[in-house]
DNA sequence: CATTTAAGCCAC
DNA sequence: AAACGTGGCTTAAATG
């Protein structure tokens, strides 16, 4: 079939690639459906079922991850061993997978507490862009606006992969997505995603002076820091020497995800200061902005206020934190 | 034989 | 001349 991308090596086959081979409507659109929907069902059964089900210790039939706290640029955690924070979120088999992860004691459940679109909470407290800061003082989710309006649908009708997609826009071109880039994603021409881009800063003009501000800030210093006084020295960040943007890039990023990260510590520690003693409530994982705790079913309505007083209480901005919670009896639910 | 690299894909 | 950022993991091929 005819190729459309090239890697170092070849041509590529990636999902784009093979979406884009289904559409040509060619006599063999069946190869590329197979492949599809193969790769989808062995990224699930190598990626997740088994090295999850390897990973059960049979002494205590439970998955003992570790989490990393020193390996991030920004001062994320990460987690391996396997990686229990990218666990499938989205389609059949996710629900599927997720079934089968549930609390160590019969009766528990899990309670989980996600940040409301944190990033764009700290760029609004970093900018001060008052369009930003009204939208989170009037509770409004910016992420469905955008969906809204570059895909045209009535908010109502922005399912979850579409409001997915526009974190893909928002933060993309908030930290320098290019023209390029924007239409690759959306399928689009590059001018008409050039236009998307220039309205996104018109529409707040604060967020790009900050852009450029906070580069010239770190390049002057050395190093991009957060709200928070963490800093990541950029003569330590290897980039493509090809790739001339790319410091800029991440000058920008850090300060924001960093911020955000250190929002998610600080809310860990509180957690662990709050919930001292109560035997019957264990955090089990942290997934960057998401926490979640195993507890007794009957607790589950307080600890889910608890945790999100906790989490909204961590770190106070000059914007509102919210979370939003979840529970249920396996990972599925939360 | 073990380790490294490339391509690809899962998450936030 | 490349063209959001932060990670971890699997597979196959290249490298040693
Ligand atoms: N640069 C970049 N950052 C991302 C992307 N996806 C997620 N993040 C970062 C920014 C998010 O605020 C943060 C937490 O991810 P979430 O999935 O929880 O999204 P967010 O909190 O923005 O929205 P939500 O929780 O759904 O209200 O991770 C992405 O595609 N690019
Ligand atoms: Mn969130
Ligand atoms: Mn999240």
């Amino acid at each position: 079939m005819p190729p459309i991308k090239e890697t170092k090596t070849g041509y590529s086959t990636d999902v784009t690639v093979l979406e884009e081979l289904v559409k040509m409507d060619l006599p063999e659109k069946i190869v590329p459906e197979l492949i599809l929907e193969h790769r989808e069902l062995s990224k699930m059964r190598s990626g997740f079922v088994h090295p999850l089900m390897g990973a059960v210790n049979e002494k205590t039939g439970l998955i003992h991850g570790t989490f990393e706290s020193t390996s991030t640029g920004t001062g994320r955690l990460s987690s391996r061993d396997p990686n229990l924070q990218n666990l499938p979120a989205f389609g059949q088999w996710s629900t599927r997978l997720k079934e089968g992860l549930v609390p160590r004691h019969e009766g528990n459940v899990y309670v989980a507490a996600d940040y409301s679109q944190v990033e764009l909470r700290v760029l609004a407290h970093l900018c001060d862009e008052k369009r930003l800061k009204s939208a989170f003082e009037d509770h409004r989710d910016v992420h469905t606006e955008t969906a809204s309006w570059v895909f045209n649908v009535e908010p109502e009708l922005v399912t979850p992969e579409l409001r997915r997609f526009a974190k893909v826009i928002n933060f993309g071109i908030l930290y320098g997505m290019s023209s390029y880039g924007l239409a690759a994603r959306l399928g689009i021409g590059q001018q008409e995603a050039g236009d998307i881009i220039n309205k996104y800063f018109k529409a707040l003009p604060k967020v790009k002076d900050y852009v450029e501000e906070s580069y010239k800030e770190a390049r002057q210093r050395g190093y991009a820091m957060t709200s928070f006084g963490r800093i990541r020295p950029l003569n330590e960040v290897s980039v493509n020497p090809r790739d001339r943007g790319a410091l800029k890039r991440i000058a920008v990023n850090t300060p924001i995800q960093g911020t955000a990260a250190d929002i998610a510590r600080m809310a860990m520690i509180k957690f662990f200061h709050h919930f001292e003693g109560r035997k019957n409530v264990h955090l089990e994982l942290q997934i960057h902005d998401s926490l979640v705790c195993e507890c007794a079913a009957e607790e589950r309505e307080g600890i889910e206020k608890e945790l999100a007083n906790v989490m909204e209480s961590a770190a106070k901005l000059s914007v509102p934190l919210k979370v939003e919670t979840k529970w249920g009896k396996s990972l599925a639910n939360v």
